[in-house]
DNA sequence: GTCCTGGGTGAGCAAGCGCTTAGGCGAGCG
DNA sequence: CGCTCGCCTAAGCGCTTGCTCACCCAGGAC
């Protein structure tokens, strides 16, 4: 699968067409150039319209954003929460949560650029919405990780520090991750699982 | 020390004046909203000064985020440099690097926003060059986790993926850190240090 | 006193921005 | 057929942007 194939399956749910066109191609030009930097010219461009058919399916440019902001948040916060409820040892699903959430940076990259470092170009209103997710996902992790030290399967001594510094590695992979490199996202989720682990286990 | 103070002392060698103050303001106005949505008026009016007197020390607004950028980018090599080539084994190496450039992410977290998160905005020749320092400080990183291979210190499989791995958690702070946070930067140093040397050491 | 120079201002230009308006056009339906 | 309705465009409005221009002024050199 490609990524722009990737792209575009992400966000089929989207009618009519012309809609989902404007998101894919609103979320390549943010990804790409940033949000300020991008014109609901590029946008309508990429989207082969007009710039006034942007505004027929959104009422601004910020609502494009939120869209997507808000897309990539809810899909963020399901896979961590699915991790955290599934069985295994604390382990074995910290393994998880941070093989999904890192393979769902990189293969998303885009999405996940926008989503992690766009979020200061929010509406105030739509901001305090996305930040809630937010907590959610932080809680979700840290949950797992506090399992870990519970059933003494992890050494940690700062239970908070170490979950900010699990997502905030997972998050930065969005920043780097480029598909024309050497690794696939297979590939990254894996190595960063086993990173993780190695801060968080007991090492006799 | 409070954050303005540092972010004052760390330009203290610009003259004139004017120029210096400028930078402070171009420092705290593109960290805060992006240096896109950043208007040469409001770098101007932060310094106290009119929006053409911007353009007596600076030929474009893009020059002033590359002098921020440049500036930022030595600093930054010249202390994973330092680490790299000081005495000790190569954990102790590595916990320094990592403590100092997480250190300076968080005191200087708006300058380390600009360095981290504002290379696409730089001109192309400009860009180039700091893709260069940015290579540099890369395989200083990169030399430390192989140097503790070598010896047997470490345990890495994969001494590129965790060079990235190193890094990317470093550089991410500058993304989250906030000086009214619950955490010093001394303390944000500590812990990181303590998670990578757990990342890569020999674990029986 | 006169002149020059470096650092400053107020006003404003050309271009590009987000967004709106007036209208066109084809498919579905009575 | 004629009508409506969803989707689209050409043109452009009002505003902000990065940047410039003509001019000002204090302080040192001669």
């Amino acid at each position: 699968m490609t990524a722009e194939a990737a792209t575009g399956e992400a966000w089929g749910d989207i009618t009519p067409d012309a809609a989902r066109r404007l998101v894919i191609a609103a979320v390549e030009a943010f990804a790409e150039r940033g949000y300020h930097a991008t014109t609901t010219r590029d946008i309508a461009g990429r989207a082969g319209m007009s710039p006034a058919a942007l505004y027929i399916h959104y009422k601004t440019k910020e609502e494009l954003l939120y869209q997507i902001s808000k897309v990539g948040h809810h899909r963020s916060l399901a896979m961590l929460e699915e991790a955290r409820d599934a069985g295994g040892t604390a382990a074995e699903r910290l393994a998880a949560a941070v093989r999904v959430f890192v393979r769902w940076h990189a293969e998303h990259h885009t999405t996940g650029r926008i989503v992690q470092y766009e979020l200061g170009a929010l509406a105030p209103e739509h901001y305090r919405e996305i930040v809630v997710l937010r907590r959610r996902s932080e809680d979700a992790i840290r949950t797992i990780i506090k399992d870990g030290v519970t059933d003494g399967e992890f050494d940690v001594p700062d239970v908070s520090g170490t979950t900010l510094a699990v997502l905030s590695l997972c998050i930065d992979v969005a920043r780097w991750f480029s598909p024309s490199g050497r690794r696939t996202p297979e590939e990254v989720g894996a190595l960063y699982a086993d990173l993780v682990l190695r801060m968080v286990r007991q090492n006799g």
